[in-house]
DNA sequence: AAGTGAAGCAACCGCGGCGTT
DNA sequence: CAACGCCGCGGTTGCTTCACT
């Protein structure tokens, strides 16, 4: 894919990444490590500009990149990271470390902000628009978690886990805090499989799959039941919230 | 089989933050 | 403290592939 081949003035040379290209970046940086990305096209013998040479490495050569489709649990946290972070794709690739800010953000724009749409949440708030919203009731509190759950609807039950994520988020005083609690939520498999080996990847992915062929919706991947929920919260011991939305400036 | 629009993805562009002078 | 340059990030573009008519 990519875009055609072309060069600068300069004699620059832009557009889709050879083979011979990346093989030149990657010994490169095998041997010398990641330095100074504007002297490292000449040294290691590429006509590239350095801007080009980092995002390549980050988003295509760089060791552990996953490539391909997301699992559903990877979009799962995707949607959880970008109700509490928003649009701050570097943040949310931390959290995901085999896939790149870029791919996450394509996902996102691509499929996931659709998804959203098509199932009455507003991509941006995490909320359910207002046209299809009938009754903005809260619907967790740390004292009573389970009686609203009976009737909720899918757009409603999805858009929770997003209220939730926001409301944690607000009560969270700085983003260095937030970013390292979310990060243990996110290492405990018991909360997501994301760490998950590869073979155990492709089955969850199979199951998928399968539950899918049974009538389920692929948007009824992006709810959290209530016992996760509270499981959430209990981990993350959040015990007052604010009213705001969070903001991490 | 050909045409067309949507989806997916790699890469570019411009801006803001931050370090250095 | 202002000016400058580099780096990283987020938004956007452009190309390819796929699905549908």
């Amino acid at each position: 894919m990519g875009r055609a081949t072309w060069y600068d003035a300069d004699g620059t040379k832009r557009g889709e990444w050879t083979e011979e290209e990346d093989q030149k970046l990657v010994a490169y940086i095998d041997e010398y490590g990641v330095g100074d990305w504007r002297f490292l096209p000449d040294k290691a013998g590429l006509r590239r500009c350095g801007k080009s040479c980092r995002l390549r490495w980050l988003n295509f050569l760089r060791p552990g990149i996953k490539k391909g489709k997301f699992t559903p649990q990877e979009e799962q946290v995707i949607i959880n990271l970008h109700s509490a972070f928003g649009n701050r794709w570097a943040l949310i690739a931390q959290q995901m470390p085999n896939r790149s800010d870029n791919d996450i953000k394509n996902h996102w724009n691509s499929c996931l902000k659709k998804r959203l749409k098509r199932n009455g949440i507003d991509p941006v708030t995490h909320q359910p628009v207002a046209n299809n919203l009938t009754v903005e009731t809260p619907w967790f509190n740390t004292e009573c978690s389970t009686s609203s759950s009976a009737t909720a609807s899918p757009s409603y039950s999805s858009s929770r886990s997003a209220h939730l994520l926001n409301k944690i988020a607000t009560g969270i005083s700085s983003r260095q805090h937030c970013v390292d609690r979310i990060k243990n939520i996110l290492s405990d498999p018991r909360t997501t499989n994301i760490h998950c080996h590869e073979e155990e990847g492709e089955e969850l992915t199979k199951d998928h799959e399968k539950i899918l062929a049974s009538g389920f919706q692929e948007e009824d991947f992006l709810m959290w039941d209530e016992e996760e929920l509270r499981r959430f919260m209990e981990e993350i011991s959040v015990m007052e919230f604010g009213t705001t939305s969070y903001d991490c400036n």
